[in-house]
DNA sequence: AAAACGGGGAA
DNA sequence: TTCCCAGTTTT
């Protein structure tokens, strides 16, 4: 069923285009103007910037593209290798999609074009799907992140709060996307949003669009887009444990779904967004308080207590595995657990 | 429709 | 501190 349409503009996309040229931000996972990029980094790269800062993402891309050059390379590692290696990136479940979504490609053979297609592999959703589809093999997509709506919702002035207003920030995205360099038009878009249009500033005097933007034209953008209001964070509290003995600690691999899923960890006390941890440690003896960490989670707020084993030698644990303390790095801990050990490293 | 899901950089 | 970021998946 068609939405209400909105006549197509080609207004905006040729001044942004021509500003493109000129402007545009040189980042690692980018080729030379005209030059066609490997769809391989081109959905690497979008998979790590789903919510992800390009500061943060680039030395990881950098890092995987380096250790796995192709998408057969990644289908052929180890599931767990890949989870160490996205540590610290945040949002796990990427990183296990990410496996999944190379081994589908390997088998079929390369990337499919169309977005429809893409839409369909692991961890790629509406934004991803379009922005491949554009970015690597040239379709008109409409590629929606959170640059684009911020732009977009002062271009045309939208008022309707976030998120009811996507419907209509796409709708207009829609009609200012051109048939040609759809792929340029949205990292144009992105870096606009990145440079230019931000969320706490809008340099207009420096901006291709400021003739056409209605935001601006109201006297105060920075209003745009509106967003409901959000909830507060609950504060929960739980317990890490450290286990050492002959120079290696006792890690778990965490379940695979959830909070921090799939990932090496410290032992914990089962702590959770929904309700404290209870406490308990894993083994009977003696423990000492090792210090407090406190780490924030997209909903909700950790202080996280590390307790240290100081009991007699262990002998029957299990359900994990002793990792060497001096290679402690390459386990690959979420950044929560990184900060407990190095909690009690440095005590 | 709403909640779950990380972490770091910027102001 | 608070806000926000090249969103997706599950409930």
């Amino acid at each position: 069923m068609d939405n209400k349409a909105i006549s197509p503009d080609p207004a905006p996309a040729a001044l942004l285009l021509e500003w493109y040229d000129g402007h545009a931000r040189d980042l690692p996972w980018r080729v030379k103007p005209g030059a066609r990029p490997d769809p391989y980094r081109v959905w690497l790269s979008e998979v790590m910037l789903q919510q992800t800062t390009t500061a943060a993402v680039t030395p990881y891309f950098a890092k995987f593209v380096a250790r796995w050059p192709t998408v057969e390379a990644l289908a052929a590692a180890p599931e767990a290798e890949v989870m160490a290696a996205w540590a610290g990136l945040g949002y796990y479940s990427r990183a296990r999609n990410l496996v999944a979504c190379a081994r589908e490609v390997a088998a079929r053979g390369g990337f499919p074009d169309s977005e429809g297609e893409l839409r369909k592999l692991p961890g790629l959703g509406p934004y991803t799907a379009a922005a491949i589809a554009a970015i690597a093999f040239g379709r008109r997509a409409v590629v929606v992140d959170a640059n684009v709506e911020r732009v977009v919702a002062r271009l045309r002035a939208i008022e309707e709060p976030l998120p009811g207003a996507r419907k209509a920030i796409r709708a207009a995205t829609d009609a200012i996307t051109p048939e040609s360099r759809a792929g340029d038009f949205a990292q144009a878009m992105m870096d606009l949003g990145a440079t230019i249009c931000t969320a706490r500033d809008a340099k207009c005097l420096l901006c291709p669009l400021a003739s056409l933007c209605r935001g601006r034209a109201t006297g105060d953008p920075l209003r745009l887009p509106v967003k409901a209001a959000k909830k507060a964070r609950p504060r929960r509290t739980g317990t890490a444990f450290w286990i050492e003995q002959d120079g290696a600690v006792w890690l778990v691999t965490r379940a695979g779904r959830g909070m921090l899923g799939g990932m090496r960890a410290l032992p914990d006390d089962g702590w959770s967004a929904r309700a404290d941890g209870h406490g308990d440690p894993p083994l009977g003896g003696r423990w000492q308080a090792g210090g407090v960490v406190r780490h924030t989670f997209s909903h909700f707020d950790l202080e996280l207590g590390v307790a240290i084993y100081a009991g007699d030698a262990v002998a029957d644990i299990s359900g994990g595995e002793w990792w060497p303390v001096e290679r402690l790095e390459a386990a690959g801990l979420p950044t929560l657990f990184a900060k407990a050990a190095q909690l009690v490293l440095a005590r």
